[in-house]
DNA sequence: CTCGACCTCTCGTCTAGATATCTGAAGGAG
DNA sequence: CTCCTTCAGATATCTAGACGAGAGGTCGAG
């Protein structure tokens, strides 16, 4: 077993009462941040950290834990523990449902995956008829039954986002929406095909720990949060015609609104 | 040391390959999802768990935390792992920075807590000059310095969210808005006083864990990440007037916008 | 040269304790 | 009755190992 090289990492302090395992983890995150540990880099492996502390391995894996649960490292089975770089985010532009992007045909994923160069995918498709729940009949009024469609995002073949559409199965049914393939321009431009014309939306962004689910559908790393955005879109009338839930990985994502001042 | 009362969880599965205390999570998880657990519930104690499924004590305490990483429980040394309640959310209107507001000496702070029927307070405000950092800089135009406003907000004593507020020193240096207390409606009021006319805000969000200083400074329990919005904001100009760095704890906020479809 | 067996390093899981610290309740001193 | 001590129960930290499983390299058989 090769030492560690010096001055990578201090050593502990016996008198202070801050847990062993909570020195080592400051340690690490120190280094890291200083850059000692590049993004991408391997970090000490368990053995070389317990000699170099000179502390029980179980020490080690809790200080480990921590890095990874604050999102800083992820352990990869067989090969090591690694500093987690930072994905180049993704800007999801306010103008995402704007005129212009329907009228050309292209859904705001496509638009905001084109911007960065990425290239985009969307995957597990289901479109089915559901019986409504009574968050759902609060948002859309009061439809028993509603149509949802449920689809997973990918940029660059990782998954990035899970998204379902709830619409009223009056404004739905029969329609183009109900197909899996809803036609160019997406559900919206539909919408204002028969007759629905969009005025607005209204979102709600919420941040939370995913669950376990998620963590598989969107292969989230230990320590990322996910975004939960519920959008209302409501017609000219008032309506609401559509109410899209979506769940993000957060380390793919920065959301941008423009606000008005008056 | 009293048995688990029969039936709240079940037994293990030896023949699985999923790890045992994956399993012990899973059925915790279950079980406060059908709420035989209600929120803020004690969960049974380790003792208790390693009785019931004959597991070691580490075992238990490794399920305990995923839960707890998840943020769906959180330990409390000495008393026992209760089920974390879901904090009634507060809600961050999106007409947050309207004219309004501003004209009735009202901060966005205020208006919102008042909504929900709470206690707002400010704390640890400082105010000074500081150098500009490369991003800050980029955002605000080139100043070299700046005026730098920080404050920590609490909701009934508990803190829920810090901000930091950047202004380029040639606009706020000398004015109101360099004092602790710039005065009624803050220092947007201030700013259109100036002849700073605003025109619109620009935000980024983005969620991911908490730092340790941020764990301290927000009081947040594990498993809890916090909401992260740059918020520009310009005058009708087109300048950028302040850039404002908030940090929100994720299980105090959610954050609404309406966005309009044309 | 190719492929597979094997070997080593690494993290993953689990056991069975020991000691420390915090909380809340019970009980005694005043 | 009030205050303080004591104690039981609970979580926090740590040790010293054992075995399992994935990844990747070495090296010989073919």
């Amino acid at each position: 077993m090769a030492a560690l090289p010096p001055g990578l990492l201090g050593t502990l302090d016996p008198t202070s009462d801050r847990a062993v395992f909570r020195q080592i983890a400051d340690q690490l995150r120190e280094a890291i941040a200083k850059g000692r540990f590049a993004e991408g880099a391997k970090l000490p492996s368990e053995a070389e950290l317990t000699d170099h502390f000179g502390v029980s391995r179980m020490t080690v894996r809790n200080a480990l834990s921590i890095l990874q649960s604050e999102g800083l490292a992820s352990a990869e089975h067989g090969r090591g523990v690694f500093v987690r770089p930072r994905p180049p985010v993704r800007r999801l532009a306010s103008d995402r449902f704007a005129q212009r992007h329907r009228d050309q045909g292209k859904s705001g994923f496509t638009v905001e995956a084109e911007a960065v160069g990425s290239r985009p995918e969307v995957d597990s498709l289901v479109v089915r008829e559901e019986r409504s729940t009574p968050e759902m009949s609060a948002r859309l009024g009061s439809a028993r039954k509603v149509l949802a469609r449920r689809r997973r995002y990918l940029l660059d073949g990782k998954p990035v986002e899970t998204a379902t559409s709830y619409l009223p199965l009056d404004i739905a049914r029969g329609t183009p929406i109900a197909e899996p393939n809803p036609g160019p321009g997406g559900i919206y431009a539909r919408l204002e095909e028969l007759g629905h014309r969009l005025d607005h939306f209204e979102e709600e962004v919420r941040a939370r720990m995913p669950a376990p689910d998620e963590v598989k559908t969107l292969r989230l790393a230990p320590g990322v949060p996910v975004i939960h955005v519920v959008r209302t879109a409501f017609d000219t009338d008032g309506r609401a015609v559509e109410v899209c839930d979506t769940v993000m990985a957060a380390d793919a994502y920065v959301l941008a609104y423009r606000l008005p001042a008056t």
